[in-house]
Formats: structure tokens, C-alpha cells, sequence
DNA sequence: CCGAAGACCTGCTGGC
DNA sequence: TGCCAGCAGGTCTTCG
């Protein structure tokens, strides 16, 4: 599931409900997303990192069903269901989130022009499109944001980053943000599995402009599906150049 | 350095 | 109805 969007939104509804609130005694003293993962933090500086992959879900006072892998019962009695159709997402818990934390790249929220452009031209033959979904590189862009963020600025996914002008870079940097907060206001995009720390669906996937889609919204031309690392990649061959 | 391909899992959809 | 190929919001490792 879960990009950017996704992880915030249950980021900022997990706060809500849990902090402050004690798990096994130990007192919950904030909530927070880096990159994909959703960290829950307590007291003594440990905290509980979990990572959704494509089909996790994480449901406060949610329903156990099948699928469901961990319940986390609090001290006043509510709880938090951990349902992991794929067997692909994780938890666990860490003293310190340092390690892990620092892996990755600046938030692709908060990143700044400068810094942005400073990357890139540290990678001349990149595809941008596997660029962007690189967490190394910048954290948070998953397949359909990588796509959305694309079809924004007007740049076909295989343009290596050599190619990109001046402009073209400075478009990209202003649909990344754009992209990711529209998708954060609507609580991210249901396509499969994904549902919110209510057990509500996303309602960004009617916003999609290329991901999924058969004809262009703009132009009308008929949408181009590729692969490229072995994602499927979807952007319009008349808009994006 | 770069990315293709396969691995990790399970379920759903569409075509025959 | 039944079967099977193909596909799915992610990441990791191996390999060329």
C-alpha cells in the first residue's frame, strides 16, 4: 500500500488516539512517519516501527479478522489491529530509530529546491522514475505517486536525469509537493488494499490522472503503459515530454 | 553506477 | 463453472 499519503494520514490519526495512552505499561509520547515507516515512540526512548509494504493495514479499535497478525491492546482498553494480507509488511521493536531512520533520504515533503537539484546532479544516468522511487534518494515516493508527480510536471518516466532542463527540474520539484499534499488531504489512494487508522479508503484514486487510467484527462490520448525496474509506469506520450 | 530479474507472499480479475 | 496467467501502494539481493 502505502506511500507518503497513506503513512501520514495514519500517522496523524494514530496521534490523535494514542498518545499518551501506555502499551504494556510503557507511555506513548508521540507518533510519527519517515519515509514509509509509521513509528510509534514511548518514554524510555524505545519505539515500535512498523513498515506496511503493499498490503498492511494498521486499524485503531479495528475488527481481527483472517488477516490480522498482531493486536496491540492499550491500558484503557482500546487496541490496534496489525492485518498483513501478503505477509510482506513488518514490525518490531528498536531502542533507538536512529539507525534506521538515517538510511534514508530527505522527506520528499519538506525537501528543499536546493537540495533537490544538488541530488540529481549527483545522478546524471538515472531514469527519473526509479529515481524518484528510490528511498535512498529522496524518502516517501512510491509507484502511483511517482506517476502522478510525472504526468504534473509534463516528464515522461524514462528521461535520464542528464536530460532535464532547468525548468523541467524546477516543475518537478513544485509537483512533488503539490502531488503528495492533494493526495494527503484526500487520506491517500485505495487502490487495493489500503485503509486508513479508522478502516476508511482513501479518496485520491478519483484525482489520479495517469496511474491506472486509459485516455489522458488533458488530451485524451490514449494513456502508455511500460515497465521500467520492473514497476508499471503510466504517463501520457502527448503531455509529457 | 544502473537497472533488470527474481524472491518474498496472497488474493483477485479476466480470458478461455 | 474451473483453471491459469497476470497483476498488485515495496524492498532486497544477485547479476550483467
Amino acid at each position: 500500500m502505502p506511500e507518503l499519503p497513506e503513512v501520514e494520514t495514519i500517522k496523524k490519526q494514530l496521534a490523535a488516539k494514542l498518545i499518551g495512552k501506555k502499551l504494556q505499561g510503557m507511555e506513548i509520547v508521540d507518533v510519527r512517519r519517515r519515509a514509509k515507516l509509521l513509528i510509534i515512540d514511548f518514554g524510555d526512548g524505545s519505539s515500535l516501527i512498523f513498515h506496511l509494504k503493499l498490503t498492511g493495514q494498521l486499524i485503531f479499535n479495528g475488527k481481527p479478522s483472517k488477516y490480522t497478525r498482531k493486536v496491540f491492546n492499550f491500558d484503557d482498553g482500546s487496541h490496534l489491529i496489525f492485518n498483513n494480507v501478503r505477509r510482506f509488511a513488518w514490525w518490531k521493536r528498536v531502542k533507538n530509530t536512529k539507525k534506521i531512520e538515517e538510511k534514508f533520504g530527505p522527506e520528499a515533503l519538506t525537501v528543499d529546491l536546493k537540495t533537490f537539484k544538488a541530488l540529481l546532479s549527483k545522478r546524471p544516468n538515472s531514469k527519473i522514475k526509479p529515481l524518484l522511487m528510490n528511498q535512498q534518494f529522496i524518502a516517501g515516493i512510491g509507484n502511483i505517486y511517482s506517476d502522478e508527480i510525472l504526468f504534473e510536471a509534463g516528464v515522461q518516466p524514462i528521461r535520464l536525469v542528464k536530460t532535464l532542463t532547468e525548468q523541467e527540474i524546477k516543475k518537478l520539484f513544485q509537483s512533488i509537493g503539490r502531488v503528495l499534499k492533494a493526495a494527503i488531504k484526500h487520506q491517500g489512494s485505495s487502490v487495493q488494499h489500503y485503509l486508513d487508522a479508522h478502516g476508511q479508503k482513501g479518496g485520491y484514486v478519483k484525482y489520479h490522472k495517469v496511474y491506472h487510467k486509459e485516455k489522458c484527462s488533458r488530451c485524451g490520448a490514449k494513456i502508455t503503459k511500460i515497465k521500467i525496474g520492473g514497476r508499471s509506469a503510466h504517463y501520457c506520450p502527448n503531455c509529457q515530454k
